[in-house]
DNA sequence: CGTGTCCCTGACAACGTTGTCAAGGGAGTG
DNA sequence: CACTCCCTTGACAACGTTGTCAGGGACACG
């Protein structure tokens, strides 16, 4: 820039104000300016100018989550990405592989280099060490799982809802022993759809056989292996509510090596790619990620740009998407 | 940290050695600071420090690709993070969505925050503008695609071989009559995988049907489109090879459609999650994606550590995975 | 003509940090 | 004891930028 003020004949001051696009610069020092940065191929330092600056602003956010390799996540990144990318706001990532410590670790990263807000998928179950991780005024969204300690606004999808919907629908087409397999329950988004799922039952007076409540299947892998178990035992379930992606592909994936992938009702929760060129074709509650992403985007900007008030709770649908699996009804 | 230098009892410099582990420091002032920076919940500011220290690190990596939210960038994209990571290093990533211009604007942007190297798919066909947009000594390197008019080492799968490869397997199962559908010709990695096709059909001395080599489809429906229409006109093919993605799955609906899934053979450009679930499973050519991504990163890494030395090319195979839909032989 | 107002411009300090240099003090050496 | 050397510490400037303030000129008004 010292250099653009030399060759210019003009002052730091001046180059910057043209920089700034500012008002009130004589049209002739513009173009000087602007030729003298042609001429050196200039290039101003964001970061010079936020270590100035009375706002501080980095322009750029984080974004913590899970893994941006998987494909729920990858969807939802990019749509945070593009409402950034419209404000010239770059968003950086951290991958949490459901690693509790990680998260802290990561919020410190975050902090060093003074993102202007955090829109975070949690992974440990309690936030209150970020008060003293970030910045004051730092403001933070949580999205797809809530926070504990910290607050912040939150957007979710219908989790309990959707898989209370999921239920009724099995049982709709005649199912009563229903199998629930999930995640880890100490994830939110397992325990919640859980919940939906007990909830769906109890709505028809029905009572949960404890055996077919799975809560500890972390991989597609142990998703597969147990559902091969539960139809190696007497009074297997005639339809299963998988809890997450990963599970309803694994459960799939059983049912098929047993032959039983026409004759087992299933219904997951998440879409995925391809669902609908399965044999048969899966039905499932379909949440929108991208929705999720562009919310909690939007939500975290508001809040950048000065927005106070109590932390908001921002509920994003889920759809049933009827395809087949989840129309099966039980063997008479 | 002026505030810890004042609460510890030392000066600012000293403070500034202890938050990088500098040596000579008596161990009883290391611990004063440490406390006070304990005590006033300090944390370094990455960006004041990359303005003042003499290498100009700012420990941020740029990541240009199509789409983060696309299954195969995205895992491109955790590759790289990891190696990334293991280096306290940030990544920072933009989404050209095979739009030229967007790659010239995201490479200002990355100037402007002065990252210290770049990895980057290409979409146009010349990066020569790179030589006036990044500060000199910005090590690149390309991945996915190869770069033009700007030197970098580059990091491609093995385009022709594969194709070549896929189209042996299809004539060496009795086929003659072969599409090749691919992607607009002016990708790269298109043209790349038509060429090794054409190579293929050459090797068995055949002819290529100019009617069954088809180059402009850019999306999974056009594919699905131009596949049924394939099929509607006189004397169709008995294989298609399909070069990405989600040409293979357009593919695949069409076929589906016209009820011919178990009838025309298949193999597709790169692998795709539930490939091995669909009937027929679908023959591929897996590329890996995490190795073009881990591969691109550590060749930026040794780049910005300080190695020069004329550009490199790294080649990671892909691989031919027999699952059903290749092993088709045509109707005698 | 004097005064006030507005527009344009530049000098200067400051943001939070580290490189450079010099000074103080203690230990080791002749 | 004098001298040298090394370890430890701090003062100060500087990185590239912008906020603040003040000065100078043009113009309008009384």
């Amino acid at each position: 820039m010292n250099d653009v003020a030399r060759i210019a004949g003009v002052s730091l001051k001046t180059v910057s104000r043209v920089v700034n696009n500012e008002e009130n610069v004589s049209p002739v020092l513009v173009a000087q300016v602007r030729s003298a940065i042609e001429l050196l191929n200039y290039s101003p330092d964001i970061g010079a100018s936020t270590l100035r600056r009375s706002d501080r602003r980095t322009e750029m956010i984080a974004l913590l989550l899970k893994d941006v390799g998987n494909p729920f996540f990858a969807t939802l990144h990019r749509a945070v990405d593009d409402e950034a990318r419209a404000r010239g706001v770059q968003v950086i990532t951290g991958n949490l592989d459901e690693c509790s410590n990680r998260e802290r670790e990561l919020a410190r990263g975050i902090t060093m280099r003074r993102a202007d807000g955090l829109i975070m998928a949690t992974v440990s179950p309690d936030q209150s060490y970020l008060a003293s991780e970030l910045r004051v005024d730092t403001p933070v969204v949580f999205v797809d799982r809530p926070g504990h300690g910290f607050p912040g606004d939150t957007v979710l999808a219908t989790n309990v809802l959707g898989a209370t919907e999921a239920t009724r629908h099995l049982i709709a087409h005649g199912h009563r022993r229903i199998a629930c397999l999930s995640d880890h329950i100490r994830i939110p988004t397992a325990r919640l759809r859980r919940d939906g799922f007990l909830a769906g039952l109890q709505e028809a007076g029905l009572t949960p056989d404890e055996r077919l409540v799975v809560g500890d299947l972390s991989s597609e892998a142990l998703a597969e292996s147990r559902v091969l178990e539960l139809f190696h035992r007497p009074d297997p379930p005639t339809a299963l509510f998988t809890a997450q992606n990963a599970i309803t592909i694994g459960a799939v994936r059983a049912l098929r090596r047993l032959g039983l992938h026409r004759t087992v009702a299933l219904v997951g929760f998440d879409d995925f790619p391809l669902a609908d060129l399965l044999d048969p074709a899966i039905t499932v509650i379909a949440q929108d990620p991208a929705a999720m992403g562009r919310t909690a985007a939007l939500a975290l900007f508001r809040r950048i740009d000065g927005h106070t008030g109590p932390p908001a709770e921002h509920w994003i649908p889920t759809t049933l998407i009827r395809r087949g699996s989840g129309e099966l009804r039980p063997p008479d």
